[in-house]
Order: structure tokens, then sequence, then C-alpha cells
DNA sequence: ATCAATGAGGTGAACGTTCACACGAGGCGG
DNA sequence: CCGCCTCGTGTGAACGTTCACCTCATTGAT
């Protein structure tokens, strides 16, 4: 029965090491004024009584700010979790811990209910903002701390200068792409099943997939035909997907992300439509399982992971601002035809 | 320019409310032993000054505990997401908050640094321990802080009843039912593509999935083939089932997760085998994608989320004896059959 | 009228760190 | 030989809470 016994503190180690608490710390934190005999004397100290630092009172105490919490409503989601695990390895890099706290749709959280999970005032936050329940939090968060918060959202190249807290692509421009190249194929129009949108109540969150699409069309003078709004998941992507390959006037679909593709390459099957011949299908942010689908999906890859790791470098900018502003290195989103996606068929 | 000026604090409430820091304290709290009018002022002082309390400060105070660590190897990974969002869940119910931590599989990490990354010594933790990294964190914190872990990995329920501070599914049993279910359809025996062992340098982790394949394919009198070792990502298993998709007397796989299976599928396709015709494929998991694959995949249902909040319901009981231990309720593996699996073609 | 019980609230220490400073011992230049 | 700087180390106060305990009215029963 291993009694559970208080941990060793740093005065238990001072006490063994007939050292004052002090030295003890600046053992710990590798500070170089101490003489190489009395750390000898420290770290013995604290390997024998098994010491290891509290970073709960470390940062209480004023110490360096060591962690970061992420705010999102989704980690199931291929983006967030992507964007989630280049944040955790540059934080890992640097010994940050992260904290995740994940935002309810459902929940009516008021804005109080938001900062209150974080750990303290002023704790360096992340938020994917990318739907209604993250953008709410940005605004709160912007009001808040704005000091302390950095956002990860789509976003167009202006929004992204004017906004020194933000970090995205401009997925816009990555959905224009896609339209013109399917355009370009010979097809007439190009229809368009969307990921929820973020707009609502709050500014700023708007449907720039859709809105690349639209452009696109609307400059080749095509039909700019209704999108078709989905959920975030492939059981509602599938159901609303339906009238769309049902009809044979639509020969394009660009999908707001590879699991609505998925959910409309499985809706096309049993409405006994072929891709790409019948139809060509195109997603978007190349999902691992994408390049091995059949046929395999035509995407539009993002790199989410660097978005992450970038979000993470901001913010560490802008909690200590002698942390030198990173410049933005990721790769642009880009087309990456597969076999979904092909000229219409002849009439 | 919003001076970042200092958070409130509990003081400076009870200063403006003309009254003491523990006072206000009960109030945020929730004591009875506080008088209405007293109470009001209280509140109206917090808001008036945006004060929040600091978590940190308040488990340091030796407040109750808060707040758990999960430490898992990769949260792309179907299972592991899964049961972070149970726990996350779970969590969330009861305003504790989540921290995550990754655990490199590449990293020569010592067992100090794992424990390094926990916030404080005692620290409530839970591991997702189905594979190296994890079994080995697992038994870093089973060596430190017994009394404060609990491990989410596939057991049998021997292994389950023995342990603990173990929660999980017994996909053991759930391999054998697939792989009954394979030759009772008519295949002469059922090959194995598999996940990763957790087998290494520390007892205790094994293949369950594969052993339940064997078990059954020995007990039919079946011949039992070497199950094909494959890596977690699509891209190795693609590369991995190669041979077994070129050899037409292989008339079944069983695939350790359903990535595994999504490539063998693309594999099968490639090489000209149809599917279920020449060849049927069975995954694990039942990922969201799964049933919307052409065709779509016969797998294994596991409900992670409920075992992720299993994990939570019993590390509380762990760390606070007073809370109950609760009793494991959570669904057992089931299969379900779709469309990639058939009897075997005639020859 | 007395006394115990109860309700409302205050006081001081503790949690485990870091920060700002103070202090003594040598070394070195003048 | 004196003053000053640097090195190594110690002292005490903070950080923002909670906990354990104390005090002072008020109440109600005896």
């Amino acid at each position: 029965m291993a009694q559970a016994k208080k941990a060793a503190s740093i005065w238990d180690v001072a006490r063994l090491a007939g050292v004052s608490h002090q030295t003890v710390s600046r053992v710990v934190n590798g500070s170089p004024r101490v003489a190489a005999a009395t750390r000898d004397k420290v770290l013995e100290a604290i390997t024998e009584l098994g010491y290891r630092p509290n970073r709960l009172a470390r940062s209480l105490a004023g110490g360096a700010v060591e962690s970061v919490t992420v705010l999102t409503a989704d980690i199931s989601l291929y983006g967030p979790e992507a964007a989630l695990r280049g944040i955790e390895k540059a934080a890992r890099a640097l010994d940050w811990s992260v904290q995740i706290s994940v935002l309810d749709p459902a929940d009516t959280h008021s804005d109080a209910d938001i900062i209150a999970r974080l750990p303290r005032a002023g704790e360096p936050t992340i938020i994917m903002a990318h739907d209604e329940p993250g953008m709410r939090a940005k605004q709160v968060l912007l009001d808040t701390q704005p000091q302390a918060m950095v956002a990860i959202g789509p976003y167009t190249a202006e929004e992204l200068a004017a906004s020194p807290w933000l970090v995205g692509m401009d997925d816009g421009k990555a959905a224009a792409e896609a339209t013109r190249y399917l355009l370009d194929l010979g097809h007439t129009t190009v229809h368009h099943l969307a990921i929820p949108t973020s707009t609502g109540t709050f500014g700023g969150g708007r449907a720039h997939r859709a809105e690349g699409w639209a452009r696109v069309l609307r400059e080749a003078g095509r039909p700019v035909p209704e999108p078709v709004p989905s959920g975030w998941t492939i059981a509602e992507a599938f159901k609303a997907v339906q009238p769309l390959v049902a009809d044979p006037e639509v020969t394009a679909i660009l999908c707001g992300n590879d699991h609505l593709a998925l959910a409309t390459m499985r809706a096309a099957h049993l409405a006994g439509r072929s891709v790409p011949g019948d139809l060509s299908i195109v997603g978007f942010d190349n999902t691992p399982f994408s390049a091995y689908t059949t046929p395999a999906l035509t995407t539009v890859n993002q790199d989410f992971e660097s978005v992450g790791r970038g979000a993470f470098e901001l913010l560490r900018h802008r909690v200590d601002s002698s942390i030198p502003r990173p410049v933005p290195g990721w790769p642009e989103p880009e087309l990456i035809v597969r076999e979904t996606s092909g000229p219409p068929a002849e009439h």
C-alpha cells in the first residue's frame, strides 16, 4: 500500500542539500551563478527525493508563461485536429504545455462561461475560429485579452493583413482555383456542397470557400447555382447531397471538405452515376484517406499543421514582445488532381 | 491601446465590496453561510472588476483537483481521438480542465521526461496505452503515482479484472468474432493486416486483435498465416498489403483498423480484384467514413467515446475515494456487416 | 437571566514557486 | 591597503487561492 506521501518541494530539497530554497530554484532553472559543488549536492538531493517542479506554483509566482489553451468546437474535424497537432508539436519543442477546451455548439454558454474555461486571466489562447462557437469565442477573447490570443481560420489576404491576431490560409482563393479547374475541364457550371458557415450574430465569419467558388462562376459568366448546405458530419452530407446527385444536369460538385466529398461519391454511386464519367467531384483539405478512396479524390491540399505551428509562434510573439514576430511561411493551398474529376460526358 | 492592467484578485474584490477576502471566496464557491446582502455586494464588485478566479492558485492552495492530463502518442488515430472526446465531454460536464501531452514515438525521452510533462506531482492522468510510447508512459506512472492514473487500452477480461487502473474493451474477442464470421462465410482461412503491437521492452503490451484472430483459426483447425505487419498510416498499410492482394489464394483479410482496410480496398482495386467477389475485407473501429466507402466497409464497432468517459470516471474515483467506483457500462465491440464481405468465389 | 447553539464573517497560515534585493568573500586595479 | 566589482548564496516578500480556526452577534431553550 504505497501511501501517497506528499510530493517533495523545493524546500525539502534545500534542507537535504543544506542550501537555501533559492539556490535549488537556481539549479532547477539552470542559472549559471551557482558553484559546481553546490549544484551537484542539489542535484543529488533532487534525485534522492524524486523532486519534480510544480508548474502551477511556477506560473503563479510570475515565472515565464509556459502554457497555451486551445479553444475549439470539434477535434474530430480534420482541420482543427491537424492544427492542434501542429500547435502541440511546436509547444512541446519549447516545453510548453497544451490545454484543450471544447466549445459545445449546442451549449448556450454565456461569454463569461467561455473565459471561465481559461486557467487564469491572461492565459495565452488559440481559437479555432472556423465555425459559430469558435467565432464567438474569438470575439469574447478579443474583447477580454486581445494581447494573449490568436485565432486560426480561413481568411482572405486582406483580413489577415488587418488583424495581427489572425493566422490562416486563403481558402477562398483555393476554392476559386478548384472551380476554375472544373470549368476549364468543360463543365458548364459547378455546384457546391457547403460546410456550415460561421456567419451569425458575430461579424467576420463568412463562407470563404463558397465565396471563392461563386466569384469564379460569376466572372466566367456562368450560372451560379444555390449552394447546398450540409452539416459537418458525413451522414448529414449524404442526406443533403441527394438532390444534387439525382439531377442529371449536375456534372460537377465542389465539396466543402473531403468528408462531404466521400458522402457525395457514395450518393453518386447509389444513384447510378459514375465518377468522374457522369459527375466530377472535388473535395477540400486533402484528408489522409482521400488518396485511397476508389476512385481517388481530387482535392485541395492545406497544410493545417504548419498553420497551427504558425499560430503558436505568433502567440508567443504577442505574449512576449521580445520574441520576434514570425513570418508566415507555410505553403498556399494547392489543388491535387486525382481521379474523381474529368471532362463532362458528351451529350 | 488597452494596457494590460493586472487582473483583479480576490483581494481587490474584497476591498471594493468592503468585506474580507475569505468572504469573497465563499461567494465565489457558493458557500451558503453568507448573507444575501453581502453576497450581492460581492457579486457587484466581481462584475465591476471583471474578476475571474485563478485556477492555478486554486489548485495550489489545496482546493479540489479539477484537471486531468491525457498522455497519448497520436491524436490523429480514430481510437485515441474518440476517447479523448469522451474524456473531454465528461470533464467539461464537471468543469474540469483537460490538458493533453503527446508522446513522441521517435523521441528518446527518459522516464523523467515523461513525468516532467505533468503540471505537478500527483496530477490525475489518463494514458492511451495502445502502443509502445503509451505502454511505457503507463509503466512510468504506475511506478510513480499509481493512485492518480488510469490507462485506456485493449485488454482481455482477465487483465481488466486484475488491474484496477485499467479501462478498455476486449477487442481480442471482437477480432475473434469477425474471424469466425468470415470462416462461416466459407473462407478457408483469414489473413490479417496488423496494426503495430505494443510489445517491446515493456511487458503487458500485446496484439490483442491478432491474438483473437489466431485463436479462432487454430480452434477451427485452419492454417494460421503469418500476420502482415503494417504501420499506423494508410500509406504504410498500402505498401504492406501488396503481397496479400496479389495472392489469389487470399480470399479474406481482417484489417487492424478501418484505415488499413481502406488501403486494402484500394490495393485490391488496383490489383484487379473485386471486393467482396474475389476478396472479403473487414475493418476495425467503425470509423465514421467506413459506412460511406464504396463498397461500404464491414467493420467492428467500438464505442471509444464511452470508454473515454469511463476512464475519466474511474480516475475521479481513484483520486478521491469518496466518489464511488463507476461500473463499466459501455457496449461490447460488435461486428457490423456491410458490403465488403461475402462468400469466397467458386473455383 | 444564563448558556449553548447557530449564523455571519474575519484572521493568519499554507500551497510551491519566482523575483527583488541584500550580503559576504575574493580578486583586482589604483 | 583601500575601494569596487563580480561571484555565489541567502532573505523576505510576493503570486491568488483555500483551509483551519477564531470572533462576535443573535436566537432560543432552560
